[in-house]
DNA sequence: CAGAATAATGAGTGGAGACTCACTTTGGTA
DNA sequence: TACCAAAGTGAGTCTCCACTCATTATTCTG
């Protein structure tokens, strides 16, 4: 977390060019997908994205950190029914997170990021278990290896619409009984 | 399934040397291990494992096909939650086609093989109905959704005993319930 | 506005890995 | 055993992609 000197004008908006169009292109054909065609999507040449992110790896984590940021500051707008409803959605229209630290095949570490991420889901289970719409036997690490299972599971098998109800109620069944 | 004249003896052995091989390697190190890690510990040259699987995608499909009908005969000495528990204690083991399904960023299509596993998992489910352990509401496509999900999340989460059992509990109590 | 520092450019390099094929070996058969 | 079709071999090809760097362009700063 090393700051340097703050970027120029140009560099600040071509690194969030590039952060964008990283997004769109791993969101549509995975992690996979060539730097190059990044750069193409940017409407940057190849050298400005190594430049900003001097491997790939740094371009995936760099993207997983933004993305579980947007995650983390989500949380703080719904409970956790809807905040899983919503992650499920989101995973199953293939915009998330999930893609990239499941299947970039390289394990991006980023303690931080997903560590708020735990401290605000965290406090959406107080929440909940205070309401008493969860047991109070569930743990939070229980309700984050489902919410990441079943965007996985969304992700990679196309769940539709009625399939994520369907199989949100079942988790949300167990919730409340424990 | 176009079945040509029958296999010599030299290459029935070394079709089985390549898958076991190949699950193996896939286990270890994903889909992005290469073929030639294959060949090599298969004991064979990477010309056979070609003569063989024309292409790394068939070799992928025809291990996806036998791990999934090795799950499908599996299901058959289990009751639902018991092939639940030990499927996903697989996957967080790594020993699982989930890998394959997942991350190989290439889509295999296996209707057959697909379709024996769910009639097998259809069974159980009809059979923990009968028995009173889940509840009528719950329908095979949100607990064939739940099974792939939790064993993406336990295989690339790295779920210990603990957590599994723990998952499994939320999930068994929403089946249970409805 | 000039000079220095920073950034962008994109052709080029190196390496990895999927796949080929001319040749050799082996297993089945008469 | 002698034949030959099936199978095995592995050096080589080809394509793709991560990454480099000498050159050019753009911002900043005094």
């Amino acid at each position: 977390m090393v700051e340097g000197p703050p970027l120029r004008a140009d560099a600040q908006r071509n690194r969030a060019r590039i952060l964008d169009a990283a997004e769109a292109v791993f969101a549509e054909f995975g992690a996979r997908a060539s730097t190059e065609e990044v750069a193409r999507r940017a409407g940057v040449a190849i050298g400005t994205v190594f430049r900003h992110f001097p491997t790939k790896e740094d371009l995936l984590a760099a993207l997983m950190k933004r993305l579980l940021a947007q995650l983390t500051e989500e949380a703080g707008r719904h409970d956790l029914f809807g905040f899983f409803r919503r992650t499920v959605a989101q995973a199953a229209a293939k915009k998330t997170a999930v893609e990239l630290l499941a299947g970039s095949g390289v394990d991006i570490r980023l303690p931080d990021a997903v560590g708020h991420l735990e401290e605000a889901m965290g406090r959406l289970l107080q929440q909940a278990q205070a309401d008493g719409t969860v047991a109070d036997s569930v743990r939070l690490p229980e309700v984050m290896a489902l919410l990441t299972g079943m965007c996985q599971g969304a992700l990679h098998g196309g769940w539709d619409e009625h399939l994520q109800a369907r199989t949100l109620a079942v988790v949300f069944a167990g919730f409340e009984r424990g």
